[in-house]
DNA sequence: TTAGGGTTAG
């Protein structure tokens, strides 16, 4: 990475912007490159003045004391001393495999497995495929893997315990779950380590309730837990976002004894983050007798993801250094949270500190943060994305989704394509937003070459985000049965999101009858989901279904269900300017609405007649406003934008949830009325809207 | 004299 071309970007989108605090320029754990390698000199000369393997193993003691054992310059050196031995023998051979299978290169013990295959007179051991596949793992190699696996039956280990854990945490790893619970389950004297491993694949897999299942069924095999094992129930728990079973498991480890030590501790403090309780993580923060980097980060995080800045920039201030995770999560939450001129903000201020160095999490999140500010500032995300040297996957799947989301779906295959040339692998998550652009774009053929190759050609299995994506995708293009086959086949449960993009279909296609089977589905997994009874009640209204939608109103009442109200936010003159449905309370309310009359008529004027099918029926009739527009808050923003900026500026505006079908065409209109470019930013996705046009091209 | 599982940001 080249810092001076990152220089350049940080000039380009230099935001004016104000955080609650600007971090000091320099950081206060530099490292120092020239101490460094005289220390790695003094050590070397050290190692070749012993004369014997007592002052050899003094040496190495002190060494791994003092973490600098696990130095990578130390690893080269150790291979130069290998490569000097004419016949290394098996141990030898493992030792170094093993050196590589935790160094920044696992690919290296891959390969020095391979020469040993040929060079070494004896067959790999049971202790060369533990290390071997812990390498696959840390590479995701998925078909490197599962060849080792079978070399291992073939030399008839496949039975060893320690072989068979670490290939749980393999495949686990990989993504093939399945995989990881049948080798689990044919392991036949399970250990403390075996439930460990496949509880923590689960909970790392995003399925945190089957790993709470294994916890459950390995308490009842009377196999004891330990801390390792709450670690990963701890992460199941945040997943889950259940504070109330995270309460019961830190009890449940005071009572049975689990030594509290530090990784147990951060990973109670991230349940707590995760599951909204920052007071909970504070006190435990408080009384920790030790705190490392991750305790500290994970503070930042839980401040900085409750919208508590103030808070967040002092446990910035407090960290005893602050690494780029640090630097990461607060670009991450105000990018997440829809303020990305902050974002930028930030970024500049690292950029000005000169250290930390941006990592490849950096530009993810700057790159989202440029793509969230419009159409303008996806060429600025190029810019951004073309003066970065090393790109890593998740950089290029970054770039996939900024066209995802503005539905430039053909310069995401492109990107997605030059990426292949680069020789970078792609992942789960450039398969998300590579399914993402197909689904914005319409691109059905392409989304299924992706779907069906993503595994036997690039060894990623689909996830749950991936069949979603491809449910959506065949659902938009009419493909109902197609979906339904699909979810049907699914290896793991189906989730909401599942269920969602099926039901979003059936509301397009008026397949009632489906929608009402998606839609139980989904109660059943998402109880207090507003916009499902939100789309359940339209299902039923359009078939006229009366009782039913008054029932289901009553139910939301009872339930207390509570649903998000639509937001819309414009930036006018240096301000941001807010406005929910029907809104009374901005200063300027008179004009605006006198202007959104006038809007009414020239609209009606070139025949346009209100779309009331995206009305919600009952659950939302107070929003009902008897005005001739229905006044959904982004048609207060566009009127507020067309007042108060000049007709060459874009009209930005952003909302929480997605727009509806009638928003949409009023905007298309406005456009081409009033000669105005809009930009609006759904929950998902950019619109466009040129000369009565939509860059959606009204596929969304 | 070698072994497997753990917490933070996409």
């Amino acid at each position: 990475m080249c810092l001076c071309k990152c220089d350049q970007v940080a000039t380009l989108s230099t935001p004016l912007i104000s955080l609650p605090r600007h971090p000091n320029p320099s950081s206060p754990t530099t490292v120092n490159n020239d101490l460094r390698s005289s220390s790695h000199t003094a050590v070397i000369a050290q190692i070749e003045q012993c004369t014997n393997i007592a002052q050899l193993k003094q040496v190495h003691a002190q060494m791994l004391r003092t973490g600098i054992f696990f130095d990578p310059y130390y690893i080269d050196y150790a291979r130069q001393v290998f490569d000097q031995i004419p016949h290394p023998n098996l141990y030898t051979w493992n030792t170094l495999i093993r050196a590589y299978a935790s160094s920044a290169d696992p690919v290296e013990s891959i390969f020095v497995f391979l020469d040993m295959l040929y060079g070494c007179s004896e067959c790999p051991n049971k202790y060369t495929y533990p290390f071997v596949i812990k390498a696959a793992s840390e590479l995701r190699a998925l078909l490197t893997g599962r060849a080792v696996h079978g070399m291992a039956i073939k030399s008839s280990l496949g039975l060893d315990i320690y072989i068979l854990n670490s290939l749980v945490h393999f495949y686990g790893t990989c993504g093939d779950l399945d995989l990881a619970r049948r080798v689990f389950v044919k392991t036949p004297k399970k250990d403390v380590v075996s439930w460990n491993s496949v509880i923590t694949v689960f909970a790392q897999g995003n399925c945190p309730e089957e790993a709470l299942e294994l916890f459950k069924e390995m308490e009842a095999e009377n196999v004891e837990p330990n801390d390792v094992t709450m670690v990963g129930v701890l992460s199941a728990c945040g997943q889950k976002v259940d504070l109330e079973f995270g309460r019961w498991v830190c009890l449940y480890i005071a009572r049975n004894g689990i030594t509290e030590n530090l990784t147990l501790n951060n990973a109670v403090l991230d349940m707590y983050v995760k599951c909204g309780s920052v007071e909970e993580a504070k006190i435990l923060f408080d009384r920790m007798p030790e705190k490392d980097i991750v305790s500290w980060t994970t503070m930042l995080d839980g401040y900085a993801q409750s919208g508590n800045y103030d808070k967040a920039w002092r446990i910035f201030d407090a960290m005893p250094s602050q690494d780029i995770a640090a630097w990461n999560v607060l670009i991450s939450s105000y990018e997440q949270s829809g303020k990305p001129k902050e974002a930028l903000a930030v970024f500049n201020e690292l950029q000005k500190s000169k250290s930390p160095i941006p990592d490849g999490v950096t530009l993810v999140n700057t790159l989202a943060a440029c793509s969230q500010l419009g159409a303008i500032d996806l060429d600025k995300a190029l810019e951004v994305f073309n003066s970065v040297e090393s790109r890593d996957v998740f950089v290029w799947s970054a770039m996939i989704s900024g066209f995802a989301m503005h539905g430039q779906g053909r310069d995401a295959l492109d990107i997605f394509s030059k990426m292949l040339e680069a020789k970078v692998n792609p992942n789960a998550v450039t398969f998300t937003n590579l399914l993402c652009a197909c689904s914005h774009a319409g691109l059905v053929d392409e989304g299924r070459m992706f779907f069906y190759q993503m595994e036997p050609a690039y060894g990623v299995v689909p996830g749950v985000k991936h069949y979603a994506c491809m449910v959506d995708i065949l659902g938009r293009s009419g493909n109902l049965e197609e979906a339904v086959e699909l979810i049907e086949k699914m290896k793991i449960p189906p989730t909401a999101s599942v269920w969602g993009a099926l039901l979003g279909a059936c509301g397009r296609n008026g397949s009632f009858e489906l929608a009402e089977k998606a839609c139980s589905h989904m109660l059943e997994l998402d109880p207090r989901n507003h916009g499902l009874y939100v789309l359940l009640s339209n299902i039923y209204a359009k078939t006229g279904k009366w009782e039913e939608v008054s029932g289901l109103r009553k139910l939301v009442q009872d339930l207390g269900i509570k649903k998000e109200r639509g937001c819309s936010s414009i930036e006018a003159n240096g301000s941001v300017h807010e406005f929910l449905v029907g809104d009374n309370f901005h200063p300027m309310c008179k004009e605006i609405y006198s202007k959104l009359d006038e809007i009414a008529g020239r609209l009606k004027l070139v025949g346009y007649v209100p779309n009331k099918s995206h009305l919600l029926h009952f659950l939302e009739e107070e929003d009902m406003k008897d005005h001739a527009l229905i006044l959904h808050s982004e048609k207060l923003a566009i009127a507020f934008g067309l007042i108060s900026l000049s007709p060459s500026q874009p009209i930005q505006v952003v909302k929480n949830l997605c727009v509806c079908g009638d928003c949409h065409t009023v905007a298309k209109l406005i456009s081409k009325l009033y000669g105005r470019v809009i930009l609006l930013r759904d929950r998902y996705r950019f619109h466009h809207f040129k000369d009565g046009h939509c860059s959606c091209n009204d596929y969304w």
